[in-house]
DNA sequence: ATAAAATCAGTAATAGTTACTGATTTTAAA
DNA sequence: TTTAAAATCAGTAACTATTACTGATTTTAT
């Protein structure tokens, strides 16, 4: 692997991530990074996205819409992703450490993470389903 | 949703990926059906693949490596990815079930499913890496 | 200060997937 | 068993997320 130097634009990504927990994706995060390098490319951020996932600085992940999300969290938490609106959030309780030795056994190699995604509808799509079915509807 | 009709193509794709347990991309099933109707279309493929899933007839998961993944067993169960050679295993051990409803009450939404993905390099790639090292490295 | 290496913006290329089109197959009813 | 509407197909073009390339700029170590 080559040095590393210090970059503004990197830390200015690695900074726009760790403050936003909605897991963005690469073109989420280069528009938000647009308001303070206006002349960033996306390519740069993909770039250090990148890098700093291969340095386990972030985490990347992929939901099954076609896109790869990074979050600033590398601790190991469980997500739940909306299947409507497709939304990505973390959920707060305590995971079962234990899962990965307790299934490493019925495994032919050497496991170092595991990722549970729980998958369903979210309560604002819930909800919004729900007010459209007490509205009357045109047409 | 249309009325579905029955399709020599969509059998054979169901029957391949039915007969494989390598977890396979569109891709790899379009060479496989090939062999059976050599004039398929990469497409056609695609489109009965998004069929079967929406109708839940199969699953399709992605591991990260940016392709979709299918798999004929709908059954929840485990999935291990090697991060060397991009291998999808199915884990054969009782999954958690109750996983769901623990983690409910910490989720704004409903829940309909979970998967869970374990991470790591697989046995034939840790045995490939042993015998590099053990040999003597040219230049 | 300076020079080598890293990084950048901008752009072109790649790859997985989806959408479109006119031809063919399947289905249901006559 | 015809027949006509709907579904599906093969082939191809389009789309989109991501990566690779290039010459200019920034960062670092001397």
């Amino acid at each position: 692997m080559q040095r590393l130097n210090h970059s503004r634009q990197r830390e200015a990504i690695m900074n726009c991530l760790a403050h936003r927990f909605d897991h963005p994706t690469a073109d989420m995060l280069y528009h938000d990074i647009q308001k303070i390098y206006p002349k960033i490319s996306l390519g740069t951020v993909y770039r250090n996205l990148n890098l700093l996932s291969d340095m386990g600085m972030i985490q990347r992940f992929s939901t099954g819409d076609g896109n790869e999300h990074y979050d600033a969290n590398t601790q190991p938490h469980y997500h739940f992703v909306c299947r409507e609106c497709g939304a990505v959030r973390d959920i707060h309780v305590e995971m079962r450490s234990s899962i990965i030795s307790e299934v490493a056994p019925y495994v032919d190699g050497k496991i170092d993470s595991a990722a549970t995604f729980f998958y369903g509808k979210c309560g604002s799509c819930l909800n919004s389903k729900e007010i459209e079915n007490n509205q009357p509807v045109s047409e």
